[in-house]
DNA sequence: AATGAATGAGGGTTCATTCAT
DNA sequence: TATGAATGAACCCTCATTCAT
């Protein structure tokens, strides 16, 4: 949005410039998709740029104009799944803070939806392609502060949970979950891994065993 | 055939072998320390064989007189993780079959102990080193089958869990909280560690919200 | 569809790929001369890939950027010796099939002339290069069978010559002599080679001694 | 024979020094056996000496105890071969030196007779284990001038062949056509390749074509 | 902007050989 | 004399990255 960079190329080249800019970010967009793909089959260190460059249709120097390295692009994507995945969560589960219960539900149902809409990033999140790079981590560092913050409705003060060590935990369930269940999903009924992951995050809330 | 020169040679070998013997197993160990501390902090691929031969203090090429390749040693280090867990598991929490709650506090029990004991295998196991090999994800497959084979109280049945996915939860549970606390115990006492693993992991049990 | 970005690229390898197509073959050309040379001088495992590239005035991985890898560069230049002298032989020897005689003394003649033309292709075929890859093994199996294809005129069935053992023979005898001659063919008169050579293959073509 | 140095170690340590004098002999031995075996077998680079240890029951080291390396094994072998084959040829085909039909007979039957009884020598000498050592190629250009020396007989002066090259030629024609056959001797009957060498030599001795 | 040939450092692995026991 | 663990040089090959066109 706003006046990007390439609005101003356009505006020096007239028409060509904005031919130049679609083609640039046409091929921009054949480089993730094909990274993505990629990268959430194998990960980082088993694709070559000479694999994602070649899948996208571009020769392999073209890769470099687009992203500074390898990591750059799966930063890139991980950053997208991070996002997309939070933009979600703010939409669905933020306006439910007061109700626990319900945003642990809502939360449950965010994440398969996620997992069934974007396999990919999913698997780029969580999966085995996350690896190395330590962008990963950090985007689940992040998954997990923004759960600590969500879930410090009044009730949790009452149960025996930690906080952050809740989230953690809750972040881990997740991924695990989700990532097995989107590698084949007939594993498991969507609805008993919804109520599964409802219920073992909901003990605490709802106030623990004592 | 009398006695050969072979039969010769066998009797030097027990005598001269002794202190060869020992040797090798030193060196043999050296060899999986370093490659455990190595492996542990940086991971598989990041970490070269050169690296760990040098850091046992050995020569390049000595470190394939012990291991086939880089991979072999991964894997050797990984189910010597997931002997040493499976094995307490096996003595504290096998026993309490039939008491869940108690099961599972001496389950979370075990996971923080083994944290606090083995950091370097629990990263290897759980961490950001866990990549590439497919070795990891093996060995925490087994371990969730492990831990569902375990669930199958009789309080499970009334609950709505779905025991794969709440045994794949827990394991997803356990992992990051594990190592995210082994990275810097400092972050959380481990008694609220202990506790948000036993909550977490009941809720269902004790039978679901529902 | 339209104008894709691709169908731009295209366009463009058109203009530019021109010069890095001929740099490409002349890259190429390169290695494969300084690898016939090397592998003709030393053989096939007491030259490094390294030893060829740098011959060729390129870096190292470029040596894998023409070859899947060494043998397959020895490979590719035992078929162009191969190719080279079947060729030779089908356009001069063949024609002669009827009259053995003659054929016996072009074909002598032909081995010679190819040894003097392409020594180096020689010593691959033949000498001491060929070792290993077995690849040289085929191309001599072929020959034989080659030769004793046309072998068969009408004489051969008088003679007690064994059709495929005198194919055998006559490869050895011509492999071994010429290579003999190519590496110093001062050792003796050119006329005296091909004569020998053509009397010795007659023999039991002209209906052996009995 | 006569005073070897063996002998001497002998006086040196009476009764003792003789078991280790059997001792040694018999691990060289066993070290030559395994050696020509795997050497004929699959060539000299192709073969460790850490496997021709192995084979022969001793240890790795020990190999150097023996043969100052690969190559001085290799070396003993091939003259071993080169003796037994030079020893049948003098025995047998000196006598017939005046009578060139007959000696040429008995050449090919010594060659045949030496491919049956010692096919490990053969693959040694002319096979695709002969490579890169150059010792091979000594041992051949031996054979060769061995050859050439019992060639002269009279009538060869008649001839138009040239006797150095009629010997390599000979040699070659050998060589190929003995490590052909010997590979897999039911390719032809043991007659056909015998008279196919008998006759393939004798024409130029006969007196060539013209 | 795209191309694709070239680079070259670096990693995994092998193996002939040594040497303390 | 035999052992066998250790050595370490050297090799093959990959691949992220550059740059002339």
């Amino acid at each position: 949005m706003g006046v990007s960079p390439r609005r101003k190329a356009k505006s020096q080249r007239a028409r060509g410039g904005r031919a130049a800019e679609r083609a640039r970010a046409a091929t921009h967009a054949a480089l993730r998709d094909s990274g993505r793909k990629l990268l959430a089959e194998r990960g980082l260190h088993a694709v070559t740029s000479h694999a994602i460059a070649s899948a996208a249709g571009v020769a392999a120097g073209t890769f470099y104009l687009h992203f500074r390295d390898k990591e750059a692009l799966f930063r890139e994507l991980v950053f997208e799944a991070v996002a997309v995945l939070e933009q979600r969560l703010e939409t669905h589960v933020r306006p439910l803070r007061e109700r626990p219960a319900d945003a642990a539900r809502v939360r449950a149902e965010v994440m398969l939806g996620f997992a069934e809409d974007h396999g990919e990033l999913v698997a780029l999140l969580f999966g085995r392609a996350a690896e190395a790079a330590g962008v990963a981590a950090d985007a689940l560092d992040r998954l997990a502060a923004h759960l600590e913050a969500n879930l410090c409705a009044p009730d949790t003060a009452k149960s025996t949970l930690h906080p952050t060590v809740a989230a953690q935990a809750i972040v881990g369930m997740w991924t695990r979950v989700v990532t097995w269940w989107a590698e084949s999903p007939g594993r498991a009924p969507r609805d008993a891994v919804l109520q599964t992951l409802v219920d073992l995050q909901l003990s605490g809330i709802r106030g623990g065993p004592k």
